[in-house]
RNA sequence: GCCCCUAUCGUCUAGUGGACUAGGACGCAGCCCUUUCAAGGCUACGACCGGGGUUCGAAUCCCCGUAGGGGCACCA
């Protein structure tokens, strides 16, 4: 358990849909910062204005929400580290870069990207040599350097890397990373369109917005001394860092492509948080399922925000790739469901009950909950068992009304018979109902399934339903009549 | 090609030198319950990547392989 207040941030980019890795580590962003009482941001790393995505920054303000991942400063809630949008803070990435450039760990470099670099990075390539920058801008003096700026040049300014030794970072989940200074590279830190990359960005912002705990994706493990060394020649501390494993597509070889993206989908999943909504996944079912790959909790998978936020610690965070599993998902999703009131899971329901253009009635919906939460996987699994309830018409197959082992007639006349007994009934309360059909099951020497299938299908249009009598009650005695003795049209007809 | 990371049931994981006959969860199979479908209950199947060390003792520590993953941009 964490004492000291933690501040923790999540930081995409804008560049494309939020999906899960962006959740999962906001998610322990936020179990840190709400566990020692610390503050949860968010910033908008938006710094290559060619790949912004107009509409992505909402999405992510939308997803966090929609996980009830609320974060304490952000561009839309302000916060005094502000402003909270990268390409709002180019004096701050500038002014930063000067610094670096007069203490003498950075330069200015004059090289054209296409040209040049291109052409350097082949020649490596053929020589198979690791391709980095060769340090054509690394010795020019100060004095030449200013008067080419002075001349208006197109320029970046490099990190001057140091060329021996070698930069020990620490990883809190993996130790010490020892990597031999002369396979790092001079890497850009401010762009010639004056906006800086990640590496200067993230460093600065991170320091200025007093972060404690730095969690990102694995993927970053590659930069990750280059960043340390960045730090350390600022001067500052360093935060925590906490590089999380990578997700890996269902079958664990590589990394989810827009391929098995379009597979998941085809099966009802996807990777996308605002996809997971209109799916029917819960906010607890997708945060629950992602918080156990990469964290380990030896028992009680089934956890929520409160609880995730007491046991939640960065000492039990694991470090390999964890293949999705979307079942699992499956499982917790309806696991949540399950432990949702009946008003709240109602209030759920309602949108995925308009969108099929049904109109709910509000008494009836909160009637047919217990009937259904237990069978319900996703939230729109609603419509295929319960969309019923709210239809005028039922329109059953006619194969469907044929009980196994007979033919129409015959089961023609079980709805008959069944028609008669219930319109004989002073009511169609369920127990009522269900000991007069029972009754008439036993005299008939058929079994239960036969009878009750044909009405089944009969009152509710399908094969598989929630449980028939206290289905038919709800639906109501003059309704349930009506739809029986469609049926029995029906089946007369074949 | 180079660098880095990782390695326990099919999958997610517990395990921090003796409590391991390696625990849980998902999935899968069977049974019970049962008007369909679920849910629930019970049972079964199922793993320490390989080889060397260290140690009285290794899933746990070290080394070497191997496999998988990630990265090598004026993208993040």
């Amino acid at each position: 358990m964490q004492t000291k207040p933690a501040r923790t941030r999540i930081a995409p980019s804008p560049t494309g849909h939020m999906h899960l890795g962006t959740a999962r580590t906001a998610l322990y962003d936020y179990l840190l910062a709400k566990q020692t009482g610390g503050q949860f941001i968010l910033r908008i790393e938006d710094t290559d204005v060619k790949r912004t995505v107009a509409g992505a920054e909402q999405e992510i303000m939308d997803g966090l929400r929609w996980l009830g991942l609320d974060y304490d400063e952000g561009p839309d809630v302000g916060g005094k580290f502000g402003p909270y949008r990268q390409t709002e803070r180019r004096e701050i990435y500038r002014h930063h870069a000067k610094i670096l450039i007069d203490k003498g760990h950075a330069y200015p470099c004059f090289c054209k990207p296409d040209e040049l670099e291109k052409k350097k990075r082949q020649e490596q390539m053929k020589r198979k040599e690791n391709p980095h920058y060769d340090g054509t801008c690394r010795n020019i003096s100060p004095d030449d350097a200013a008067k080419r700026i002075a001349n208006g040049e197109a320029h970046t300014v490099r990190f001057k890397m140091p060329h021996d030794g070698v930069t020990i970072a620490h990883d809190h989940l993996r130790g010490e990373i020892k990597t031999e200074n002369k396979q790092l590279n001079d890497q850009v830190l401010l762009k010639t369109d004056g906006l800086p990359t990640y590496h200067l960005a993230a460093i600065v912002d991170d320091h200025e917005m007093q972060i404690t705990h730095v969690l990102r994706g694995s993927e970053w493990l590659g930069t990750f001394p280059l960043h340390v060394n960045i730090v350390r020649a600022f001067g500052w501390d360093e935060p925590i860092w906490i590089h999380l494993s990578v997700f890996l597509k269902p079958s664990g070889k590589g990394k989810m492509s827009k391929r098995e993206a379009a597979e998941a989908m085809k099966d009802g999943h996807s990777i996308f948080i605002k996809d997971m909504q209109t799916l029917g996944f819960t906010p607890e079912g997708v945060l629950n399922w992602s918080a156990l790959m990469g964290w380990g909790v030896a028992e009680d998978d089934v956890l929520n925000m409160k609880q995730m936020i007491e046991r939640f610690s960065i000492d039990s965070l694991t470090a390999s790739p964890a293949a999705i599993n979307f079942q699992r998902l499956d499982h917790f999703n309806a696991t949540h469901i399950r432990l949702l009131t009946s008003e709240d899971l109602a209030a759920r329901l309602k949108p995925y009950f308009s969108r099929e253009g049904l109109t709910v009635n509000d008494e009836t919906l909160l009637k047919i909950i217990p009937l259904i939460r237990e069978r319900l996987t996703t939230l729109d699994d609603c419509i295929s068992f319960g969309g019923f309830f709210f239809k005028e018409d039922v329109n059953p197959n006619s194969e469907d009304l044929i009980a196994k082992g007979l033919d129409a007639k015959q089961s023609a006349e079980i709805a008959k018979k069944s028609l008669q007994i219930l319109s004989g009934l002073s009511s169609i309360d369920h127990a009522v109902a269900e000991s007069a059909m029972r009754a008439y099951v036993e005299e008939s020497g058929l079994g239960p399934n036969q009878i009750f299938g044909i009405l089944r299908v009969a009152v509710t249009g399908q094969k598989v339903s929630p449980p028939l009598f206290e289905s038919m009650e709800i639906i109501g005695r003059e309704k349930c009549l009506q739809r029986i003795q469609n049926a029995i049209e029906i089946l007369e007809k074949m």
